[in-house]
DNA sequence: AAGTCATCCAACCGCCCCGGC
DNA sequence: TGCCGGGGCGGTTGGATGACT
């Protein structure tokens, strides 16, 4: 029946934090660092819950953080990690020190969308808008569903029963069938670097090792710390601009 | 001055992943 | 090996504030 909730929501605060609270925060976690954040609220005297506690520290108290507007630097570095990275804000927050996530995201979610599309820049696909309808491979649904009718659901998919309904039955000029075009980068980077004489894939390029996303085998091969001498120099991943590997959590 | 609309951002929600048992 | 709980993440909401009429 689903998971417990996190907290016992009747009796805990929600909504804007008051100085006291944000006090009391700060206080506990600086006599006893973060820990458990579940049992953080009671033993920190918080009517909160600790997820919340945790957002607040994380987002807003943590004494390392930067306030204040974001640079034309940052900016940039902003744009080109999410090309790289889509919405992974807690990487993309990892190479802004200072910065959080959530951060990151709202300014994304406010300025940066608006500042791509006055460029012209589609904000998800990094790529010009009047490129948008190129390089696209359609899937058409209509004929999926054919397709599962004729071989009795070969795939898997759970198929609600309002989903059975025809679309156009419903909304006619609703189309809904999903499109799936090649990233961005896929376009821009340069051919990929070899490593004794074999190609990386670009999950390795990242240096990401064991990953089951892996199609060039080197990465799930334990590549004796090879792997950050090779791959592509997007953003300068090689050539030191960036230090790929601490883009793991924080 | 008052009402309405747009924007910003802190906070919440629900899901997923991972480690411990 | 499977289950459970905690932590973390991305998406979304809603209140506060400013701009505009």
């Amino acid at each position: 029946m689903g998971r417990s909730p996190c907290c016992e929501k009747a009796h805990t605060n929600k909504g804007a934090w008051t100085k006291e609270e944000d006090d009391r925060l700060i206080a506990y976690i600086r006599a006893h660092g973060e820990g458990c954040w579940r049992s953080l609220p009671k033993a920190a005297g918080l009517l909160r819950c600790g997820k919340s506690c945790r957002l607040r520290w994380i987002n807003y108290l943590r004494p390392d953080l930067k306030r204040g507007n974001f640079t034309e630097e940052e900016d940039e570095l902003i744009i080109k990690l999410h090309g790289l990275l889509g919405n992974k804000w807690s990487l993309i927050a990892g190479r802004l020190p200072g910065r959080t996530d959530n951060e990151i995201k709202n300014y994304w979610n406010t300025h940066i969308r608006r500042k791509l599309l006055n460029r012209g820049i589609d904000p998800a696909t990094h790529r010009p808008l009047n490129e948008a309808s190129q390089d696209v491979t359609t899937i058409s649904f209509s004929g999926v569903k054919e397709e599962k009718d004729k071989l009795g659901n070969p795939n898997g998919f759970i198929i609600k029963e309002e989903e059975k309904i025809p679309v156009q039955e419903r909304c006619p000029d609703l189309n809904l069938d999903l499109r799936i075009s090649p990233p961005h980068h896929q376009t821009t980077q340069p051919e990929p670097l070899k490593t004794g004489g074999r190609i990386l894939c670009f999950i390795c390029s990242l240096g990401i090792k064991n990953s089951k996303d892996c199609t060039c085998s080197i990465g799930s091969s334990s590549s004796s710390g090879s792997s950050n001498s090779s791959g592509y120099d997007f953003l300068g991943l090689n050539s030191g601009l960036l230090d790929y590997r601490s883009l793991e959590m924080k």
